[in-house]
DNA sequence: AATAGTTTTGCAAATGTTTTCATTTTTGGC
DNA sequence: GCCAAAAATGAAAACATTTGCAAAACTATT
């Protein structure tokens, strides 16, 4: 009863309804300065009789802003990136933003298409993980307007402007310091390092690390699964069935630490004092966990945080040269971790 | 060099490239069976040489769908609901569609205007949490055209189709089985009750069965703490900390049983023989925790599949009464409860 | 080679807004 | 009450597409 024969309201109803015109109407609501109080009350009154909801589609056809950014990652639900897209999206609908959220899977292939879709929705901005992108992806983000930038890891020269933490310098730290534990027999535990750059620039972190000290991971410890507790749980399970272990288990990240630590508990082996471990992230849970898991610390909800503010910046002034941001990681020492011979 | 001018290349710039008319280059990309094979590889071509992107804003003023689902969440970074966003978000996108992501932080104020911005953009469909929602936000959705679904939790009589599970009948589960085992004194810790239905059906659930056996929970026995490990763990520290201890504690999901299991093997108390503990849920890792843990599994990524399928059929064909579903929550024993007196 | 039928194409109107510019209304100073 | 200046409003063009309709270009048939 409150629509015109059943049809959805438009700009000129209103304008009917409150008997103006409707650059009347639309000026109350992108310029509400400019019309005279007592007529935007009329115009008020008729938008909510009428039910009316503006037309975002119509607007942006107009050059303005369609109010949206894209976000494409991997996958949703791992800790990784679900805190990571939480502060994200909290700070980008703070400064007034919707987010497109699509995920891949890890499939560059599918990334391209992704994004191609976000751009014919006209999103103001893209911002997709990490800086392993295919060149096609590259290519079509490189020659639209719409500015885009990379979260999760920093690099110096990256292809667009990055959020995130030196993902090297993390695998880095961890190495020194079981390096300077004084363990020489270590294990490691990565996800798949093809097409996951922030996986890879650990792994490379860790190993130059503790090859400074003269030391490298053997082929038969060098584990790799999917970020998943079950599949961490499960190797590592193996990797303890073998006649001589490794005094340390560095691990991809801190699922992977849990999963390890599920796999010796079970095993009845004590951590730190038959075996040494630590994750990467710092996720949610990893310092109430028995044993409190030793860890670097990536803060997901700054960079969330950070890289909303810089692709909002980006999008409003885009003639503004906005660099990137490194937030730096740090090592948080917990209980998982000893000296060699303890 | 592949733009004319610097600008952006629209439909007019594609047709006079290809020399032929801006509606034959629009038929083409939208039924492509209406136009000549070698005439629509001229527009390819041009299409590839001009970087052209269709823009689906100027599409949607015609009626066409948008292509966007709008998913409301409370959160995104519990497990809970991170799992439930990447299964609908595949599903929705092999159907064709693109998310449009917020979340409110169980603020159904916010809901609303979140709900009005989607509505802007004109998402052919929403999805929302739970079925409690603000009297305004359901009423603006009724009015609207573009049909509505509510996810997690199944209940008969909800203002919009639901696809979800019964959670008064996973804390009936729960209860029951707690009871069964022989318990009477039994904690509870739950995540704060109001603006989260899905909560506050479980532990109704969890009541009735226990009373049904006699049984209450006493007041300095149920326990509130929002879904943390680190929130639940303190809490579950406090309660061991008394003189006389329950016998069992049932927990709101699984995030809450992990911190109370983290407070016991800090306490010193072995599960189940000291003290039973159940989850709901069934995150990820919960049966690779050790102790394993007895929970109910709510299929998380089965409701986020069946949800996009419900939504997607009920835009393309609106006509069609679609029902709701309701998938069954399922006890699953596992290492953490043990009958009274083991 | 002419005709009828079919396939392909272009023209122009329509979509729901915003914005520029011109016109009308209001205000304040006398 | 009159006038100039300021404020508020409306008309029409613009935005990037789609689509109904009619015209044009092919095909096949004689």
């Amino acid at each position: 009863m409150t629509r015109k024969g059943g049809k959805k309201a438009d700009i000129i109803a209103v304008a009917k309804a409150a008997r103006v015109s409707a650059s009347t109407v639309s000026r109350s609501f992108n310029h509400p300065d400019l019309v005279k109080a007592t007529t935007r009350k009329k115009i008020d009154a008729a938008v909510r009789r009428l039910g009316y909801i503006r037309n975002r589609a119509a607007q942006t056809i107009h050059g303005i802003r369609s109010g949206t950014v894209g976000l494409i990652v991997p996958t949703v639900d791992h800790a990784i990136f679900a805190e990571l897209i939480q502060s994200f999206a909290e700070e980008i609908e703070e400064l007034g933003f919707t987010i497109l959220l699509a995920s891949h899977g890890y499939d560059l292939e599918r990334e391209y298409a992704l994004t191609r879709k976000m751009l014919e929705h006209r999103v103001d901005g893209m911002a997709l993980i990490g800086v392993e992108h295919s060149e096609e992806t590259l290519s079509l983000l490189r020659r639209q307007e719409s500015p885009t930038i990379l979260l999760w890891n920093y690099v110096q020269d990256a292809p667009f402007p990055c959020v995130g933490s030196d993902n090297f310098q993390a695998g880095w730290l961890v190495g020194q310091h079981i390096a300077q534990l004084g363990h020489r027999d270590v294990a490691a535990l990565f996800p798949p390092l093809a097409g996951n750059d922030r996986a890879a620039n650990r792994f490379d972190g860790v190993c130059r690390a503790l090859s400074n000290h003269g030391i490298g991971i053997p082929e038969k410890w060098t584990l790799e699964t999917p970020y998943s507790v079950g599949a961490a749980k499960e190797a590592i399970a193996a990797l303890l069935d073998q006649d001589r272990l490794p005094t340390a288990l560095i691990c991809g990240n801190d699922v992977l630490a849990w999963g390890a630590l599920h796999a010796m508990t079970r095993a009845g082996l004590t951590v730190p004092a038959q075996i040494t471990v630590t994750g990467i992230g710092d996720f949610k849970g990893s310092r109430e966990f028995e044993p409190a898991l030793t860890t670097v610390r990536i803060p997901a909800r700054q960079i969330g945080a950070k890289a909303a503010a810089l692709i909002a910046k980006r999008i409003v002034c885009p003639e503004e040269a906005a660099e990137g941001e490194r937030v730096v990681p740090e090592l948080i020492e917990r209980a998982t971790c000893g000296p060699l011979n303890a």
